[in-house]
DNA sequence: TTTTCAAATGAACATTTGTTCAGTTACATG
DNA sequence: CATGTAACTGAACAAATGTTCATTTGAAAA
């Protein structure tokens, strides 16, 4: 039930699909979902939830370590490397904070920060170490976590790229954008 | 009544906001909106229209030309200057591509596109004049228009910085991106 | 003043929405 | 076989949806 919804609410919006087409996509009638979910706005919390829980959890896994250029390659392509097979989940975690309820809001809101604040943290430490060029850590780390989820827009698992390839290209243009290249 | 619509829409999806909402943001009934939009759908497609349409005329009075690099710069503050006072419909017409028709969609796409092979093409420039170092041209401008983009994800207008603050952080990160710094 | 006409009303319509729940099913346990 | 229980059904609900339209409004044109 939980992979119907994301889904469907990928593709449509979490508004624009109804209970008994995600009911009809399990192949149930609508009232069998409410035994999974007390209502429509905690499951679409709990998927996003979910997601960033994940997140979390496997960035810290990488247990990055070392120099500054080291720790940010590591968090870039883990960055491809988790979020390209879930696209349709990193869609809905962008896309519908907007329909979460004031709590359900900041819990998830709060989720994306840490990892905003990973990020940050290794530019920053770039700078100490003098290998980064970056204007303003906070702004810069938004704006690669950015660029590194453009892929989801474009990307198609039948495409002509592989995901190690898509890393590559990706990991040159974070590369530069700090000053890294020269 | 369009910019109430863009506004409410934004915040909260087209899908999310219903034509009496609109119509009590306006300060008129149902019906009245009626007078000045077939459906729901024509007012969406052309909110999005409109944008875009916008988007391409002021890219095209740019006039672009010279140099790679020149060109770049000046396609990338332009892309923040014209975007960021209008984070409304970028958004709108990033997260709302899903709810158009098929031929709806098909004509905003293409002109996304056109916007897309502009950039593009300065890329490719800039590679043939061996001062962009760039895996995939294609690939690196999507990646490029995701980064320009990241600030409306942020941006406030009451904030610390300034357009042209951020024009500059952004156009640095451009740059790097495409290997201009060393 | 009278006429005209575009624009706004307000009520109505058929659907669809999220959610509930009494009753049925199916299956594992005794 | 009987019993218990968790899951599913199917119908129902009030509310909200997009859209239509006969009627009223208000101001410009005659």
């Amino acid at each position: 039930m939980r992979a119907a919804a994301v889904r469907l609410i990928a593709q449509h919006g979490c508004a624009a699909v109804s209970m008994r087409q995600i009911a009809a996509e399990v192949g149930v009638q609508v009232g069998a979902l409410y035994n999974y979910t007390p209502d429509k706005q905690s499951l679409l919390c709990q998927l996003m939830e979910t997601h960033m829980v994940d997140l979390l959890a496997h960035l810290e896994a990488e247990d990055l370590k070392g120099s500054a250029p080291k720790q940010l390659e590591g968090f870039a392509r883990f960055h491809m490397r988790f979020n390209i097979p879930r696209k349709d989940e990193v869609f809905i975690s962008y896309m519908e904070l907007r329909n979460l309820t004031p709590e359900n809001f900041a819990k998830i809101e709060s989720m994306r920060r840490t990892y905003e604040d990973r990020l940050e943290a290794i530019l920053k430490q770039g700078e100490d170490e003098g290998v980064f060029v970056i204007a303003d850590s906070r702004i810069t780390a938004m704006a690669l976590i950015s660029l590194l989820n453009g892929v989801i827009n474009w990307y198609r698992p039948e495409g002509r790229l592989t995901i190690q390839g898509i890393e590559k290209i990706y990991w040159d243009l974070v590369r530069g954008a700090v000053g890294m290249r020269g």
